[in-house]
Parts: C-alpha cells; sequence; structure tokens
RNA sequence: GGCGCCGUGCCCAAGUGGUUUAAGGGGGCGGAUUGCAAAUCCGUUAUUCGCCGGUUCGAAUCCGGCCGGCGCCUCCA
C-alpha cells in the first residue's frame, strides 16, 4: 500500500511520504469569520476531515491545524456596521462554523488556532524577518520585501511584478508595489496590540506562517486550502516561511477547487451573448460561490438538506474539480443516498437491530487498514466484497479519490441487495445462519468504507423531535392497518386511496411479505 | 494582457499509455417481483472520450493547433 497524492508545488502526483515516519501534520487555511459560512467554506473541511481518516486509516497519527482568522478589515467594518466589538463578531461567527462543521460530520480538527491568541508568535515571526533583512518597517508599517526572495513565485509560477499588491495609502510606503503588508499600523478606534512598531495589527498572510510554526514546526507536511488561496496567500506564506527559516514550509501543497452556483439553469454557457445588459443577474445567479453573491444561507440548507446529504454531494467529485452547486444536484445525491438508507432499514429487518451503532456495541467498526480479514478460500458474496474492498482502497490510494471510492460503495451495495435477494434473508422459513453471517460480514466492510469518507456513523438527525416521531409511526401504523384490511377485503379503491394520500403527505409504504413498512420521503 | 484548470453517454461523473470495445449515480426503456405500487434484482441506454493533425506496435489518456467553458491576477475556502 502507498498513498500518492497531488503537490500543487509540483504539479505532480507523488508519493506521500511524512517527514517524521508514522506521523502527518496538516495544515489547512480556515475562514475569516466576519459573516456566517456558505457551502463553498464546507469543500475544504469536508475533504481534510476524510482525508484525515484516510490516513489515520492507514496508521497515521494526524495533527490537522484550521486556523480562525478573526482580525481583518472585514471584521472590523462589520463590527461598526452592527456596533458590537470585533471579538463580539467573531465569536458568535466561530460558533456559526463550527456548528456546520459538526453537522457536516467534521469532527477531526486537532486545533483551531486565533490569530489574536497568537499575537506574540505574529510579532516574533515579524520581528526574525525584519532581522533576516527580508522585511523592513515603514512609518509604523511592516512589509515583506518580495525582491529579497529569489524563490517568489514558485507555487504559482508568477514573477514578483505580477504582485499587484495593496493600493492606496500603502503604496507609498512601500519599497516596491509588490511588496506586501505584515504588520498595519492602527487607525483611531479600531483594535490594536502592542508591538515594536506601535500599535497595529498583523496582515493577512502571517498568521498562517505563525501559527503552523508553533503547531506543527518549521517544515510540516501537507498545506492544504482552496484553489483561490494559492495566490497571493499562500504564495506569501510560502515567502515569509522559507526566508525565515531557510526550509520549505511545507512538502505537499494541495488545493481543492471551488464550488460555483449553478442556478438559474446557466447550463449551455450561452446565455451571455444576448443579455450583456443583464450582465449583473447573471454573474449574481451562476459563478464562483461568494459572500458578497449572496451564496450564503448555509445553515438553512443544512437544515433542508441534512449535513450528511452536502458531505457526500461533496465527496461524490474529485476535490480537485469545480463542483457545481445546485439544488437539482443536491437531490440526484439525495437520491443516491437514500439507496443506502433503505438498505439500512432492509439491515434492521434481518439483523434485527439498527445498522448505527452504539456505545459499546459487539459489532466493532474496523478503524485499520489491514488485509487479512478476508481468506483466500472465500468466495461468493465475500470474494466479490472484497474485491470492492480493494479496488475501493487503490482509488482512495490515488490521490483521495473519493467519487472513485463511492462508486465502489454502489457496488458493494448492489452485491449486498442481491445476495439479500438471493437468499431470501427477510423471510425467516428460507433463510440460513451460513448466509446470515456472510451478510453481516459483508455489511460490516460496508461499514467500515463509508466511515472513510465520514458517512453513516450515526443516523440522520432529523429536524422533529423523538416525541413527535413516535407519534407519527402510530399514526402511520393506524392507516397501515386500516390498509390492511381493505385489502383484505379486495378494496383496492380504498388500500390505494390510503396509500396514495401518504404519499401526497410525503410517507412511502413498502409491502413486503413480513409487514408493510414505511419512510419518510 | 499574464498564470492556470477543464471539455467523457440525455444529465452528473471516475478513469490520464495496453487487464477499459470506458466505473458509479440520476434519468429513459424492457423484464422479474407486487392486487397495483414502493423497495430490490436482471437486461438495455458511448466501438466512443470537443475538433483536426502528430508520436507510438498501441491513446480518452502523450505532443501541437483550433473551438468551447471556467478560475486566479482585488477580499475570498
Amino acid at each position: 500500500m502507498s498513498i500518492r497524492l497531488y503537490n500543487t508545488l509540483t504539479k505532480t502526483k507523488e508519493l506521500f511520504e511524512p517527514i517524521a515516519p508514522g506521523r502527518v501534520g496538516i495544515y489547512l487555511c480556515g475562514p475569516t469569520v466576519y459573516k456566517e459560512a456558505h457551502i463553498g467554506h464546507m469543500v475544504g473541511p469536508v475533504i481534510f476531515d476524510t482525508i484525515k481518516r484516510y490516513l489515520t486509516y492507514n496508521g497515521f497519527e494526524v495533527n490537522w491545524v484550521v486556523n480562525i482568522t478573526d482580525v481583518d478589515d472585514k471584521l472590523i467594518a462589520q463590527s461598526q456596521e452592527r456596533g458590537i466589538s470585533m471579538s463580539q463578531v467573531a465569536t458568535e461567527m466561530t460558533m456559526d462554523y463550527c456548528a456546520n462543521l459538526l453537522a457536516m460530520g467534521v469532527d477531526q480538527i486537532t486545533s483551531m488556532p486565533r490569530a489574536t491568541e497568537n499575537m506574540d508568535e505574529i510579532v516574533g515571526f515579524i520581528e526574525g524577518l525584519i532581522e533576516k533583512g527580508f522585511a523592513y518597517e515603514s512609518d509604523g508599517d511592516v512589509f515583506f520585501d518580495v525582491q529579497k526572495d529569489r524563490q517568489y513565485g514558485k507555487l504559482s509560477n508568477r514573477s514578483a511584478d505580477d504582485q499587484q499588491g495593496e493600493g492606496g495609502g500603502a503604496a507609498a510606503k512601500k519599497r516596491s508595489a509588490s511588496d506586501f503588508a505584515l504588520w498595519k499600523s492602527a487607525k483611531a478606534g479600531q483594535p490594536a496590540w502592542d508591538s515594536p512598531w506601535g500599535q497595529g495589527r498583523p496582515g493577512w498572510h502571517i498568521e498562517c506562517s505563525a501559527m503552523s510554526r508553533r503547531l506543527l514546526g518549521e517544515s510540516f507536511d501537507i498545506h492544504g486550502g482552496g484553489l483561490d488561496l494559492m495566490f497571493p496567500h499562500h504564495e506569501n506564506e510560502i515567502a515569509q516561511s522559507e526566508c525565515c527559516h531557510g526550509t520549505p514550509m511545507a512538502k505537499y501543497w494541495m488545493h481543492n477547487g471551488l464550488l460555483r452556483s449553478g442556478e438559474a439553469g446557466k447550463v449551455g454557457g450561452k446565455g451571455d451573448r444576448e443579455s450583456q445588459a443583464e450582465e449583473s443577474v447573471e454573474q449574481a445567479a451562476s459563478g464562483k460561490m461568494s459572500r458578497s453573491a449572496g451564496a450564503g444561507g448555509l445553515r438553512g440548507q443544512i437544515e433542508r438538506h441534512g449535513g450528511e446529504k452536502i458531505r457526500f454531494f461533496l465527496l461524490k467529485t474529485h476535490y480537485r474539480s469545480t463542483v457545481v452547486y445546485s439544488e437539482a444536484a443536491l437531490d440526484e445525491a439525495a437520491i443516491a443516498l437514500d439507496k443506502f438508507y433503505v438498505f439500512f432499514e432492509r439491515y434492521e429487518r434481518i439483523a434485527g437491530r439498527t445498522f448505527y451503532l452504539a456505545a459499546g456495541d459487539d459489532r466493532q467498526l474496523n478503524t485499520q487498514r489491514s488485509e487479512g480479514d478476508f481468506a483466500p478460500s472465500d468466495s461468493g458474496l465475500l470474494a466479490e466484497v472484497k474485491n470492492y474492498r480493494d479496488t475501493y482502497l487503490a482509488k482512495m490510494d490515488d490521490d483521495f479519490n473519493s467519487g472513485g471510492a463511492v462508486s465502489e460503495l454502489f457496488n458493494l451495495l448492489g452485491a449486498l441487495n442481491k445476495f439479500a435477494d438471493q437468499q431470501h434473508l427477510e423471510e425467516a422459513s428460507k433463510r440460513t445462519q451460513a448466509a446470515i453471517d456472510q451478510f453481516l460480514r459483508g455489511v460490516e466492510t460496508l461499514r467500515e468504507l463509508a466511515a472513510i469518507l465520514g458517512l453513516f456513523l450515526k443516523p440522520v438527525t432529523s429536524t422533529s423531535s423523538g416525541g413527535v416521531e413516535v407519534v407519527l409511526d402510530k399514526l402511520v401504523q393506524t392507516f397501515i392497518q386500516m390498509r390492511a384490511d381493505a385489502r383484505t377485503n379486495k378494496d383496492f379503491a380504498m388500500s390505494d386511496r390510503i396509500r396514495d394520500d401518504l404519499t401526497a403527505a410525503g410517507i412511502t409504504l413498502e409491502d413486503r411479505k413480513e409487514g408493510t413498512t414505511w419512510r419518510l420521503g
């Protein structure tokens, strides 16, 4: 087994070998917490959550850091607009962000450092750069001297001249337009921290260099972020860290593709020719997800769809691809996911208990990769299961190809359903214990593989409370009994009417040999 | 203008030199099952991978050109 991943720095797939054997340090650029998160902010966390799960499954000990940027122009603007302190804005939005992460099943983050809690580290880092001659102070501001960095631009393949830099007042203070701010002097009424250069606050890029060094060391294994951060953010992080330390900042750079909005039916890509005047409308409806374009409402989306559906939707596609988001695309993912949920109910009828593991369950979730789970003599279902498992792992080994892996999950699901059909596992009189045992082992493999993607670990939480669900079940059972009576009397008009009305209410009935079951949707 | 990415069936999407005359999902069609459904299973839906050349014994996969879509270069996950 060997994992390969695509390194943006070299633009090739490389064999993954951590700097220290068995241990992996990952840094992912997190959000600036000034407004509520939107679905695009979940792409990176979901992918890296999956990457960490997979690395852990492969026996690595993973330290995954996601930073929170809680000091920035936009936060200041937000606090002034709302008449509350910047830290209040930050706290509120950080909580929103974390709640969203948890709803998406992202619970693998080791630490989430905040910029404002690392001011000493940040100031110290800047001092180090000045000492080494890579940065200079200018009237209370400190800038990175891009001309001094001979390697500048190696990640994004740009020259220093391409860097526009900040315009306005800062330009006059810089030696070169491409220099970027490490420290910004405070303006009246703005949050500020003490420094050797007077009151001020850090520039955008420095916190990542400072905090990654504190938590992961001068050189760590994987640095991730959205494709849009490659330049200038990551380029500048590299400049800061590598000039300061003289060693590579990260061994592998991974960039995830961005989410685009695909609403408004702009599929053919030909809509803009005739509607130049309506350009702004077009852009609002289709284009990169951004907070300014009104892509917000992640919380509402999670409430409507559930975090697992969105997670599955994101994982269906390779992480480096652009994903076009639309309600229709999400619905399609939901239908696919439903096949698993329906299967879990089937499992429950066969196994006599829920698919989901509880604390102290005698069924074990296999959390470590091993080859000894299947004997060469296994045939039939288990041989098929082994085959799909091997393919699944091979796909994950190849640059975390979650999209390809998902297809093996479906193959596995199909094999299990087919086996349950052929062996009549739902009919007590026809099934054999041997067949059930095989089936259960196959399901354990499905559980093991899905867990790598962070899927099916716990029941999908419904918005309604448990009490309501109990009442609803009693109600539906009453209808099911009425319908059964009608069917006994061959009153199919009545039985169909009951079922149709329930369907219209969002309840699907399923008749099977052992009785009628129901589910939502 | 500079730097990149992408173009696979009706739709989404994996595959990036031979085991692929191309996974998986959605949708369509036909069948099994069912009182009828739902769910499930079976079969079917691309000899072909934007177009044109080239390299190679062999390409969807490599190279060149063209066409089309998208991103970054300003804040952005």
